[in-house]
DNA sequence: CTGAAAGCGCTTACAG
DNA sequence: CTGAAAGCGCTTACAG
């Protein structure tokens, strides 16, 4: 039997069962009580005849699919793979499936995710954003349901997140409680930082709030922007040893990034954390494998998309109840790449 | 206006541009061609009704969703990431979204991912499959159009490879060139090879040829079976140590596996390549800045999904034409990890 | 507990 | 180039 033009529908079940396409549907569907004899004869003919349901008659009946959308800037960071495994996980435990597209930092691709969100192709969608304000969600008429996740500064759309501002202040405490003075900061600049540019605002804050507390000079010499990869790490640490300031410790604004700096490091002889300490944040799989092992920003992954999920079911379930966050804890992991005090490094005498 | 019961049909728009919903299709779906007048005035119909058409009906209707979806085993792993993050792409230049369901190793999940195809939720399924031989695509009735990828002995379903066999041979050839002999497999073990476990088969049995024509055994010692993640690495390579036997190189069957591998050498002291060689497979980004940076076996990630989502198409498209089968070259890259020749480890005088 | 009717929003023939 | 009719395969009221 070719596929799928000629597969059985409900109606060829109920011929076959001798009952009405409707008693059929209440036996897949399981919402009305079946007598026993009936379901039996129903379950029969369906596994004679291989029956398995259209949803794409079902969602367009009932207005629901089962797919939610998960979007986010893209995929291959470790981050973002840890993220969508647990999006994909949680979803499979509620018995959603999940579409993911990337945005791949272009606003278009996000608005064309919500876009198809509109289509009702997906139920609702947890939002990565690409931008931290200004995002596709202001600019939508009648917007599916979205959750975003993210340090975003939105609060008219229910969201989830974690502390960064006073991870970041953990963070760099750290760094200074090793002995560090002058911590070179790979993910922003103070200059790029608009008050609502909230994600790497929010983390340069709370370090800027740390070396305050400290009396220390917020150099804008130790602070570079950085591609959120491995080889955008590598770069920015290239260009900040290029600089030829002196620095004692490194902060990266997520552990990918933390690996590529290690890496040069590492190329240029210095010795980590003897020479300088250096942290991540994301607490990924290989941040405990990197050698040395990293100290990190540390938050349980599975209960930040578990919250989003419950955010995104509330809100498909109820479109009018008011705008919910919710925060995600985190924690610092001490690992082996900040046992300081760090000797520093001191370029050689130049400029 | 709420969300999404009250949203414009085909119909709402018509009447407002005084046309029939058929005319209101032509424009949308672009098939035939609409006076310049009409489509005019049916365009400005959509954006003042803020038009979105429904998916679902469009699915119900003829059959296709526009959807594929991508199985694999899991998320998290670099190379997993990337292939998806490229079936992604690849699938976004082609007007297709994607949805993406873990397997988890369990062949259950897979089978429930053909099913979900099967209700026409997706036009079609890639398919990383959780075992060698013995995969769902043999045990399901009207099967969807299927592309298996990776090392798999299936005849009767399209299927993307790499030739694993010759690239086993010359990792192995290569760490002999730099002067290994006694080199470490993290990826099987001989004993779990029947005939049709052909992932780790192929790979393994590669080395066996190189090591055969060098006239060397195939030391059973010196394979240990791991689990595909940088974890899994690590906890291979302690129990390898354990095993107090000599070895001078180890092989990888993933980069992350290598990765967790260097964690532990450089934990007991060793150093690569000075005293261990070390080369993985896949050539994941973070291959070149782990430290020393990864000799891998390499090829294109892009080639590989974009061949897979050709045949794809052309299957979905013509679902009697003859299997195809499509090989994807492979190369490899030699980086620090393997300059040797290697002092070896040899360890403490035991057994 | 089960059935007959109607419709979700599209698009494929078939006419004009 | 445009329209009227019918139907894709389900499920929601409404009867019995």
């Amino acid at each position: 039997m070719p596929y799928p033009s000629s597969r059985p529908t409900m109606r060829d079940v109920a011929e076959r069962a001798g009952v009405s396409p409707k008693t059929v549907s209440n036996v897949v569907t399981g919402a009305v009580t079946v007598s026993e004899n009936t379901r039996t004869r129903v379950e029969a003919a369906m596994v004679e005849l291989d029956f398995v349901p259209n949803l794409s008659a079902r969602g367009l009946r009932n207005g629901r699919t089962g797919v939610i959308g998960f979007a986010l800037p893209d995929l291959t960071t470790a981050f973002s793979a840890s993220i969508a495994h647990s999006v994909v996980e949680a979803a499979h435990a509620r018995g959603l499936v999940v579409q993911i597209e990337e945005t791949a930092f272009e606003p278009t691709r996000e608005y064309d995710l919500v876009y198809r969100a509109r289509t009702h192709q997906i139920d609702g969608l947890i939002l990565n954003p690409v931008r931290l304000q200004d995002s596709v969600v202001d600019h939508v008429r009648h917007l599916p349901p979205v959750v975003l996740i993210g340090e975003v500064e939105q609060h008219s759309t229910d969201r989830v997140f974690i502390d960064s501002r006073q991870a970041g202040r953990t963070a760099a405490q750290h760094l200074m409680d090793q002995g560090a003075r002058r911590i070179v900061i790979l993910g922003g600049t103070a200059t790029d930082m608009s008050a609502k540019q909230a994600a790497l605002g929010q983390r340069l804050q709370g370090v800027l709030d740390a070396l305050g507390s400290a009396q220390l000079d917020a150099a804008p010499e130790l602070q570079v922007e950085v591609r959120w990869s491995i080889a955008g790490g590598a770069e920015a640490m290239r260009e900040m040893l290029a600089r030829e300031v002196a620095f004692d410790a490194v902060f990266a604004f997520t552990d990918s990034i933390a690996m590529g700096a290690l890496h040069v490091l590492h190329e240029y002889g210095l010795r980590v954390p003897e020479d300088v300490l250096v942290m991540g944040f994301d607490n990924v799989e290989h941040a405990a494998y990197t050698w040395p092992p990293l100290t990190t920003i540390s938050f349980d992954h599975q209960d930040y998309v578990t919250a989003a999920l419950d955010l995104l079911a509330s809100r498909v379930a109820d479109r009018g109840s008011p705008t919910r966050a919710v925060e995600i804890s985190h924690s610092l992991v001490a690992r082996r790449s900040t046992e300081g005090p760090p000797r520093g490094h001191t370029p050689p005498a130049s400029l």
